[in-house]
DNA sequence: CAAATAGTGTCTCTAAGACAATATCAC
DNA sequence: GTGATATTGTCTTAGAGACACTATTTG
């Protein structure tokens, strides 16, 4: 009877055949967009990193970005490391978002793949110009019910429009997944993960925490508001969010001025 | 400049490494357990599938049900057939909890897991009479924060007692991940994997959909307070709970009689 | 002054917690 | 009757939504 030092020795992982494991990531930025008069705040648009595919498969569809797994290293740091290299930002936070797995999900063979959330704050985003010509571009997004228990993803960057048609397929434990009706033009099985990392998203950013991710150190609360109403495709009387998130923030004595109305107080995170 | 058919024809997955990919999966199940008076109604607990390994590495050490993804099937099918072998009942649910992929995790070598979380109802427990002898067996939970920011998990099996102690390692985004303190003679990383589907079950548990899965068609509700009580390790005054989830059941008309008290209406879930 | 946001106060409504009281059975 | 659970009702409190009102700035 062999010990245990004895069977590992020699012990062979080759019996069974392996997949590729890959992560994908999809990383959310919120936009700020200056408005035509000085007084107005700016608007604010929820972006997603795409990268244009250079080679086959699916070559010149847009992805998310993501690369395989390498044997030095966690499915979380793949993730993070292939959001680094895309955009040279190492982002705050990271979530799973689930496994795709279906054996004909990619056509060049059994590859599986981890998705993940990721968020690129307001600070990080002044470093991440991106160059017109480049093949990554942070898309728009849109996504909503239609009609008929759809539901319609669209993604646009300047005159590019990707539409994208999915249904609801299962949705136990607060966990959403989809099928894809039209991929819209979207690689692989791309357009369903993108649809379950925004509902995730949005699940998330229902507990404040999330929100402090998208926001600089300090913030004033019109800020804090306009980005939690556009994660969640909603809005709150500006009366009520500020009682809501009292509790989490407080004072920093600062003000912001000059926007032709009266000043904010700014605030900052508060640590419980 | 090739087509993507030529590509895809010439194209070898070769060039990667690629790990192993298990698919493990911790099976809930609530026994009741007689009591001493006639009178009283039966104490719930919450129990674990747990398979006492029979062979290195980490022979006869406990570990959550789980084997090798096959290349015709999603991780999920895979979660699903594990269980359907070792306990011939195939869950109505089944519930992403994350992904295990430490490079060091697993002896044999780069082996990553994809972990779930299942639930078997209360239906299917009467087929599940497990043989003393059997390698499987369902261990009684406790799941505890302990004083000093750790964790305390016990699971039980006649004079089995197995004791792990956990610290609470990322919570970001409502998943809580956890690192081992003392595997408490459990097989690989699966301590952790258990606290973290611990917690996703507890906080499934939270909206009352997960609650039926456990629960037979026709229930009183008490036993459905017993349950959620349960899980969640807490306890609820009947009059709030039975305001609480009236929304979600409706009568059937029927009671349940002989219990020394007064009898209890059958309610069934309200489909919406 | 006009336009816009910043900020406060208050009423209402709903859901949850606490708790008292009654109903009904098997033995 | 006793001991247990089943069931109903009511008071209170916390939090969210609606909304009216005031404050402050820049051009």
């Amino acid at each position: 009877m062999a010990t245990e030092k004895e069977f590992l020795s020699e012990y062979r992982l080759s019996d069974y055949e392996r997949p590729s494991v890959t992560a994908d990531v999809a990383a959310f930025m919120i936009r700020s967009e200056e408005n035509s008069s000085y007084r107005r705040n700016p608007e604010n648009k929820l972006s997603l990193l795409l990268i244009k595919r250079g080679g086959h498969p699916f070559k010149g569809m847009w992805a998310l970005p993501g690369g395989f797994l390498q044997s030095d290293e966690t499915v979380e740091e793949c993730a993070l490391r292939e959001i680094k290299e895309e955009t040279d930002v190492l982002p705050v936070s990271i979530m799973p978002v689930g496994v795709f797995s279906r054996p004909d999900r990619d056509p060049r063979g059994w590859i599986i793949s981890s998705v993940y959330v990721s968020i690129i704050g307001d600070e990080s985003v002044k470093q991440v110009a991106m160059d017109d010509a480049s093949d990554a571009q942070w898309f728009n997004v849109s996504f909503e019910k239609d009609g008929g228990g759809g539901y319609h993803l669209e993604l646009s960057y300047e005159d590019i429009v990707l539409n994208a048609v999915l249904t609801e397929e299962s949705s136990g434990f607060g966990r959403t997944f989809f099928s894809i009706k039209d991929s819209g033009s979207l690689a692989f099985d791309h357009a369903a993960m993108i649809a379950s990392a925004i509902t995730a998203l949005r699940r998330a950013a229902e507990s404040y925490d999330t929100i402090f991710d998208f926001l600089p150190e300090e913030f004033t609360l019109s800020a804090f508001q306009k980005v939690q109403e556009t994660i969640l495709n909603t809005s709150f009387q500006p009366a009520n969010f500020r009682r809501m998130v009292s509790r989490y923030v407080e004072e920093t004595g600062s003000f912001v001025r000059g926007q032709g109305h009266r000043p904010a107080k700014l605030y900052r995170r508060k640590k419980q």
